[in-house]
RNA sequence: CGGGAUGUAGCGCAGCUUGGUUAGCGCGCCACGUUCGGGACGUGGAGGCCCCGGGUUCGAAUCCCGGCAUCCCGACCA
């Protein structure tokens, strides 16, 4: 298990952070302010998280649209919450062509209205629902502090707009695009345990019903929001009046969801698996799962057949015959691109007729026959990925304390309170000294409903 | 918008207090040679509106005034 930076306060975390996301070669800062340039290593971790979502999200029924980046400000005006939450973080564009637009456009930095405008063209009659929507898209949202991939103002997400008949098939709907997409991404592919809860109503997005959220606890004890999904019960289909016939003609208002997943996970992977040494990538991530490295030009073909090999498997393998290069410096950058495991073939190797594994995870280096790669590797691969997510659950346990009233909470870490005790007065308070309650639980870990008010646990903590 | 700091080579920094040769150092980059099983070394080289504007002075990276920008701590947030 990676040492942790919280374990030791002589290490500036945030430094930190800069440093791995600079030397692993994934993201740089953009010329405007708060703006990310994200490159090539960075840009293959997000193609393959948006595969894997992409993938779930069609599971469950969904079809891809793209709506536009400017939407007309008055959009915004129709659902007073939502406005009154998005105003101060909009980029407005207010000339074009040379001169002065009528009415101003927001760059959108968020789908649901331009959506919703849509949406009550589109649904007519409950044979047209549910309408289930995606987009990937960029977004921006003009926010005071960036930060690389945590916090930008602009950044690449993935917005799901939907609309049902009952307000049963909209909870639904929000619950399982949670669990069913979110969460198995989270967990199967990046490797990142999550909190599944409820938002309070302080917390939640502007114009929603009841939020729902994924939490994850990074390695210096603060956590993350790494997905939200929301239902927004009647709230949006009456500012933008979708409204359908139901079986006996009777009119009906639609019930919708919205929920979005963004470029800010990997900005959590990194917090959760890097170590002093840099990024450690869990394998289903990583653009590249094998680097085998020929130490000298005669080990490059023996490479070579190795690479052949682990594709054929359907490993992701990337060949480093750069002999060009000293050893000690190729070994140094793929470990700080965090790739998972190395193989590393030189004359000794090759005269034992042996590969020399050196795995990202764990410390140390043993060696491979090399007609056991094949054989081998991809169950390695496998424990590298249980691995991580085991250490990181092990992680959040171990800062996970319980108090009974708000004082108490102090310090890194989970804190888990009853909300009955706590209740909004409690939850201001905390928030006085920089804490808030990330979400709510029901006392058997499970996910509360909507109306749910008693027999929650409410899960505080310092958040990014 | 409050509190603190910083702008000097691609990156990280020193120099400024006490003005004075040609503005330095580390990393990186280029060439050649020796190296190469864990970030090699030597020699040579390229690369600077010292954030911008004004002022003081024989002379400003350095002192004074005014801008601008960025970073850190808060409030906002996927």
């Amino acid at each position: 298990m990676a040492k942790s930076v919280l374990t030791d306060p002589s290490q500036d975390f945030p430094r930190w952070y800069q440093d791995v996301v600079a030397k692993a070669g994934l993201a740089e800062n953009g010329a405007a302010r708060g703006t990310m340039i994200i490159r090539p290593w960075g840009y293959a971790i997000w193609e393959r998280v948006q595969a894997a979502l992409d993938e779930r999200i069609k599971a469950t029924g969904h079809d891809n649209v793209y709506f536009p980046l400017f939407i007309p400000m008055s959009y915004f005006e129709r659902e007073a919450e939502h406005v009154e939450g998005f105003s101060p973080e909009l980029a407005v564009v207010t000339h074009g062509g040379g001169s002065e637009l009528a009415e101003p456009l927001a760059i959108r930095p968020t789908s649901e209205t331009v959506i919703g405008e849509a949406m009550s063209r589109w649904v007519q009659s409950y044979r047209d629902l549910p309408l289930l929507l995606n987009q990937w898209s960029n977004v921006v949202r003009w926010e005071l502090r960036p930060r690389l991939f945590l916090r930008t103002s602009e950044f690449l997400w993935q917005e799901g707009h939907t609309a049902h008949a009952t307000a049963d098939d909209a909870v639904a709907e929000t619950l399982r695009m949670l669990v069913e997409a979110y969460d198995d991404v989270m967990a199967r592919v990046l490797a990142i345990p999550t909190l599944r809860g409820r938002k309070t109503e302080r917390e939640k997005f502007a114009g929603a019903h009841t939020t729902y959220t994924l939490e994850s606890l990074m390695r210096d004890g603060k956590a993350l929001q790494m997905g939200t999904s929301h239902y927004m019960a009647q709230n949006f289909a009456k500012a933008f009046d979708i409204t359908f016939s139901d079986e006996t003609g009777g009119r009906q208002q639609a019930y919708t969801t919205s929920w979005g997943m963004s470029t800010r996970v990997i900005g959590g992977m990194i917090m959760t698996h890097g170590d002093e040494r840099g990024l450690r990538l869990p394998p289903a991530i990583a653009p590249v799962q094998v680097v085998v490295l020929a130490i000298k030009d005669e080990a490059v073909e023996a490479c070579r057949t190795l690479v052949a090999e682990l594709e054929a498997a359907g490993v992701r393998t990337r060949l480093d015959d750069a002999t060009g290069t000293s050893f000690g410096r190729r070994a140094v950058e793929w470990e700080l691109k965090g790739v998972p495991v190395r193989l590393e073939i030189g004359p000794r190797d090759l005269d034992a007729g042996q590969a020399t594994l050196v795995r990202r995870d764990v410390e140390g280096k043993q060696a491979l026959r090399l007609n056991e790669v094949r054989a081998t590797v991809p169950g390695l691969l496998d424990e590298v990925q249980r691995g991580l997510f085991d250490d990181a659950v092990t992680f959040r346990d171990g800062h996970t304390r319980v108090a009974s009233q708000q004082q108490e909470v102090d310090g890194a870490g989970f804190w888990t309170l009853p909300w009955g005790e706590l209740g909004v007065d409690g939850e201001a308070a905390l928030a006085q000294r920089g804490y808030s309650v990330r979400c709510l639980l029901r006392a058997d870990g499970g996910l509360p409903d909507p109306g749910q008010s008693d027999e929650l646990v409410a899960w505080v903590a310092r958040a990014y």
